[in-house]
DNA sequence: CTCCAGGTCAGGT
DNA sequence: ACCTGACATGGA
């Protein structure tokens, strides 16, 4: 089974792509170039892609879609014959129906400087929705891994065992496709030692179908908890794959290597660990925890943590 | 060649 | 509880 997200039928062999015509997609607040890019290809998910024309492709559970900047706001399209959900199904993936305005104003009024400086620096960013599906598999080869990497290793086991939407674009394979594919096939895609998880994890799914339903219906410590059974799975991956699914709303605050050295520049954080810094995060930021961490995510890869 | 990358886990104190 | 090294791979 696909993932959920069902809205292209397969691709017939060799047929040109057709789009519909651009329309405009209100987006308020409005995205910034570096913040539309840090939505699309920040770190949050890894299958879109900018071509020299500078529009934007992307592919996420069955759907693909074009976007482009316009004077003042964006602009969608999608291959034809896409159906009518298409948009809403766009813009529940960038979050664009959600009072981002709100969010930005709350992390401003804590006093912030550090947030209001960011959120000046990076304007219209958004928190993605992705299947929880495709967040948990997304996060599961990143260990270690650059985001270009990251971004190979995805394409390479769409290409191998994902559903081909249309010539030459693939959706990722489901966890049950998984199931039936051998680890030393998922090393043929780049993954290198995070096979063992993906394979791991695609059986233990397989044995216990429903999981990622008990894990969707918890609250946010329960949740996090359930995911971290799962192979190769720690605290850090279990808050992206909930993060970016929107699974526990904005509430996890995922810290990986640029987090950790970002927070303890940023707030004098010397000498906790993983797991005290992200209930820092989460403490200090509340109900905007995962939109703060991304914001942060960016100054420090920025190189602009220390003042 | 060396270093490090959106970490996790097992095995030691 | 905390510390350490192993784990693959590619790009700087």
């Amino acid at each position: 089974m696909p993932f959920a997200d069902n809205a292209l039928s397969p691709a017939s062999e060799c047929a040109p792509v057709l789009w519909t015509d651009w329309e405009a997609l209100p987006v308020q607040p409005a995205f910034s170039r570096d913040g539309l890019r840090e939505t699309l290809d920040g770190g949050q998910m890894f299958r879109w892609n900018m071509g020299a024309d500078g529009v934007w492709t992307g592919i996420w559970g069955r759907r693909v879609a074009r976007l482009r900047e316009s004077a003042g706001g964006l602009e969608a399209s999608f291959p034809a014959g896409s159906g009518l959900d298409a948009v809403p199904a766009l813009r529940g993936l960038l979050g664009l129906d959600l009072p981002y305005g709100e969010y930005y104003s709350a992390l401003g009024s804590r006093g912030d400087a550090v947030m209001v400086r960011a959120v000046s620096a990076c304007s219209g960013l958004r928190i993605v929705s992705l299947s929880l599906d495709e967040a948990l598999l997304s996060f599961l080869c990143s260990p270690m891994k650059r985001i270009p990497q990251i971004k190979q290793v995805l394409d390479s086991l769409a290409r191998a065992f994902g559903q081909e939407l249309l010539p030459g674009m693939h959706a990722l394979p489901s966890w049950e496709r998984l199931a039936g594919v051998d680890e030393a096939a998922l090393r043929g895609c780049r993954l290198g030692y995070r096979a063992r998880s993906v394979a791991g994890t695609a059986a233990f799914l397989a044995l216990r179908p429903g999981f990622l339903d008990l894990v969707r219906a918890q609250p946010y410590a329960g949740a996090r908890k359930l995911l971290m059974k799962l192979p190769g799975v720690g605290g850090k991956i279990a808050d992206c794959a909930l993060l970016f699914s929107g699974t526990s709303a904005l509430s996890p605050f995922p810290v990986d290597t640029w987090i950790s050295r970002a927070m303890a520049d940023l707030y004098g954080l010397e000498g906790l660990n993983p797991e005290q810094t992200a209930e820092f995060g989460r403490n200090l930021f509340g109900e905007q925890a995962g939109l703060a961490q991304q914001f942060i995510f960016i100054l420090s890869r920025q190189g602009r943590t220390r003042p």
